[in-house]
DNA sequence: ATTAACGTTGACGTTAACGTCAACGTTAAA
DNA sequence: TTTAACGTTGACGTTAACGTCAACGTTAAT
């Protein structure tokens, strides 16, 4: 089991020790703690790259504390993990439509880097 | 040249109108007015639609104004287009790294999904 | 022994992206 | 004609996700 410090992990993911610690009061992060100090496991460190990367998906904090609840359904009941099927399932539609949203969007860059490059080739031109 | 009411627009894309004046103040939406009273056209559909694909891919309102840029670049001058291109090819860098982003995340969904199915029969084997 | 680097808590500030509410004008139907 | 539905501006409130700052403790090197 590794062990890492804040700032370890701050560094890492390239996120503040202050960020870090407003993690955890959200319950997001769960480090053991050494005196005062606090000790962070492998497990808080996916726990930590699923936010980030959840971030970058456009994410809300309540919604990567649900993934990182999927993670881990140990001890849920009958009911929990009926509703936690029904998040995945509503997270796949979601990544779907992000999928799509992509797809459009890029072919939206390719059209307006095509404008740009044309309103550049009539600046050059009329320079000389 | 379609015309829009402040209310067609907020019902097709789901905001409230509130937020679609706020939209304007903040410049990104420049409907015409008749009097008092705001009239959109296509364009400002296609900008509103822009800004709604961008929120769900999780770009700010400052990034979705840039998008909205990249789309009319007319009267921009060299410098300015060049940044534009800057701009593309940053956000490509973006979204591809939100696709592999993604594709992690649906690999974890598949894996939470199944451990979510095992916890569950679990559950149905001690029942009987 | 004293600095420097790192850790802690707590209180308060900040920004984005709206929501809420009051006070008002315009038009359309009963 | 008055009430209902829709529009407006302006001021202020709210929530999420941190940043900033003060005041303090611990350890490690000079």
């Amino acid at each position: 089991m590794a062990r890492y410090t804040i700032r370890d992990l701050a560094e890492e993911f390239d996120v503040t020790t202050r960020t870090m610690r407003f993690y955890e009061t959200e319950g997001l992060l769960h480090p053991k703690r050494e005196g005062q100090t606090r000790i962070y496991s492998d497990k808080d460190r996916i726990h930590l790259k699923l936010i980030i990367r959840g971030k970058r998906l456009g994410f809300s904090l309540a919604e990567s504390k649900e993934l990182i609840q999927l993670y881990d359904p140990k001890g849920a009941n009958q009911i929990q993990l009926s509703r936690l099927l029904e998040k995945i399932a509503e997270r796949r539609r979601s990544l779907m439509q992000q999928i799509e949203d992509i797809r459009v969007m890029q072919l939206e860059l390719d059209d307006a880097e095509r404008r740009c490059q044309e309103a550049l080739s009539l600046l050059n031109n009329q320079d000389h």
